[in-house]
DNA sequence: GTATGTGAAACCGTTCACAGCA
DNA sequence: TGCTGTGAACGGTTTCACATAC
């Protein structure tokens, strides 16, 4: 069966509103009462089970414990994964510190960078070591997931490097489109993009306004019925 | 006329690659050069550009300088925006530190914290204000996009101030949909989404591989006619 | 009665294919 | 001739609507 892409980024959506209702107390679930929360269609979260299998009850709905672990294994998030991370600037260590708070589906195992005033520094509870290691490291210390978070001029090297050492996806935060063999999986996070987004609407929005004004008489709607915002599916 | 969301980061992503054709010294480019660049289809390029114009010369091609100054004009990439960042935590320094050394359309004007023992503090040139200030802030200092770099906790309440405080967008970066007026657009940045989304593919992958062993005498097919990668895309 | 699971329909975005123009 | 601009065809995703099951 042909998955839409889009529908495993929907699933991790419903498993955090599951896992937020679970910590509610509140034991079973709709589709219409989940997808209120997630801010979808119902027939679209059960359009996105199905793709993987039953787990309502006709009548009833979903049991929020056992909808949660089912996506969680869906998803493979009942394991730990194995990060390395290269470039330990601004926003390498960003993520180095903030994933040692977090109690998460993955790992950061090592940390790379270039500059020899870096390697050797333990950040958010990691060595740094020089991006010659990577081959070595990755290896030895079973890395599956590398996270680009160096220059966008050395982007592609880093990932190259990556590849060679064998990870099977890399996590780019560089603003650069990374060429790798087709084995490996690349997910971008580019928040420029987004900004840029933004810009776009904001000036759009407001070089044509399309509210208009009332008229004397006039009835006020109840719902303007607004389409979901969905821009949190990126 | 409708454009498709997504037409919009593609124009981005068209912006970034004319540039480095224009450092490059390319002067012209056709539809389909642009697109290999990209990694799209030739014709979205041209249905993209469309909408906003007719920008091309037939027979020829787009002028590089031209129409990367007419895609930076439809985005307002020709303006510095006004930002500000609440939490300034790992996240929200990294964001600020990074700003200060892109010359870029946008700029932070201010920065936002809880934490008393980080009020005052200077990151990336921006002084650190209470979160009490926003309001007063946003107001005298022209803010127009708000940028969200706290805990999940405490986003929405960071939503709700900088709408109040009048921002027009929120780049938000916690892990939750924020709820808001209509009138203020959000676009989220969340690493956790596709990360989440690697693990799916990696573990797809794995349990369910599709290369086939070659057979003695089978040919080499030239071109796998892969399609391309669209995941930067968001 | 109520909510799931799922074909069918509607919708939207992408790609094709070619007319139009330099 | 070569490449843009664009209607039409295509393919994929979303939503509807209802049979099905509790």
């Amino acid at each position: 069966m042909k998955i839409p892409p889009i529908a495993i980024t929907r699933l991790s959506v419903y498993a955090r509103n599951l896992e937020l209702l679970d910590q509610k107390g509140v034991e079973v679930v709709s589709s219409g009462r989940l997808a209120d929360a997630c801010g979808v269609n119902p027939a679209q979260i059960r359009k996105d089970l199905a793709y993987f299998g039953q787990f309502g009850v006709r009548g009833v709905g979903y049991y929020v414990k056992e909808l949660s672990l089912e996506i969680r294994r869906i998803l493979s998030l009942d394991k730990t994964w194995r990060l390395c991370v290269v470039g330990v600037g601004n926003l390498g260590s960003a993520l180095l510190r903030h994933a040692q708070f977090i109690d998460g589906s993955y790992t950061f195992v090592a940390a790379f960078d270039r500059k020899p005033k870096r390697i050797g520094a333990r950040i958010g509870g990691i060595e740094v070591s020089p991006i010659e290691a990577i081959l070595d490291v990755v290896k030895n210390t079973g890395v599956e997931i590398g996270v680009i978070a160096v220059k966008p001029k050395s982007a592609q090297e880093a990932a190259d490097m990556l590849v060679k050492a064998g990870v099977r996806g890399i996590l780019n935060f560089a603003p650069i489109q990374l060429q790798c063999p087709a084995k490996v999986f690349i997910e971008n996070v580019d928040f420029g993009l987004k900004l840029e987004v933004l810009y776009y609407k904001l000036t759009a929005a407001s070089s044509r306004p399309h509210r208009r004004h009332m008229k004397a008489g006039q009835v006020i709607v109840p719902k303007p019925k607004e389409p979901p915002n969905k821009s949190f599916l990126v």
